[in-house]
DNA sequence: TGACTTGGTTTGCGATGCGTACTACTGCGA
DNA sequence: TCGCAGTAGTACGCATCGCAAACCAAGTCA
């Protein structure tokens, strides 16, 4: 093993926490993918769903570079789920908004998804489903925390 | 709520799935990028490295289209990570494997995914490393077994 | 005012993935 | 043995996606 300090047990958590992830993303893109829209595209109407923010800002969020986020704004725009309405407080800037029927969409789809990622949880038990809540919170936290 | 009878514990638990899985994939990638590769041709790479599949059955197990396949596999195999060898019981068939140089570049890109998604899971205790490996072979049980 | 910064767009490039059309080989029945 | 439907792959055209570099216009600051 190239890491040779870690247990066996550790490998198949890694392993586990791999194919979870792999799981989970399957079921975004195939629910986002029966609306025509990309995971990003997801996560862009769910920025805006409570935020109206500039393109860097954007671009910020999403980890992706400003020139992207010309593109993925148009095409959202061209289907009319957002809309691009110049700063008030400053000319050269953008703030970006969805529209109502992106709006519309946009719930409509993360109900959607809660629905179906739920349906993978539907089998626990009330202790798993906060086993699994905390070591969610704890890994993510790891993150940003140290 | 449109998925009116799931309750808000559920919904968090869901919540948490998604950022975990995102969070996973982010790092995959970032690891991926690295080696100048997209997740798709790791996860080509790691299918090879234990067999030696026809384009049909590569296409299956990562969930594209045949004519993707042309793409993905002539891409790696320009960059010598992969080659195709004519299949010696199907005169259309062509089987792709690893090269040497794809190997090599397997193995590392594996070992270094597993260092860097185990230091995700470096603070948790070992009790909860079970709990992990539980929780995730139940979510994955249930998309297998109905 | 002039230099620099900053928010966005444009352009060009390559990767990715789909659908369709097409080629070549297989297997099978008459 | 011939002929034909089915199968494995490829080629092509299209759209999305993401990056980098060049560029533009509006703000900032000395």
């Amino acid at each position: 093993m190239t890491a040779g300090d870690r247990s066996d047990v550790e490998e198949s958590t890694v392993d586990a926490l791999v194919q979870l992830s792999f799981l989970v993303q399957g079921v975004l893109g195939r629910v986002a993918a029966e609306h025509d829209l990309s995971l990003v595209q997801v996560r862009l109407l769910a920025i805006l769903r409570d935020r109206r923010p500039g393109m860097l800002e954007l671009a910020r969020h999403l980890g992706l570079d400003k020139s992207s986020m010309t593109g993925l704004v148009g095409r959202a725009e061209k289907r009319g789920l957002v809309r691009r309405i110049p700063s008030p407080v400053d000319g050269r800037g953008v703030l970006v908004t969805l529209t109502p029927a992106g709006r519309e969409l946009a719930e409509r789809g993360e109900a959607e998804m809660d629905e179906r990622i739920g349906m993978l949880t539907a089998s626990l038990t009330a202790a798993e489903h906060v086993q699994l809540r905390g070591l969610a919170a704890k890994l993510l936290h790891g993150v940003a925390g140290g």
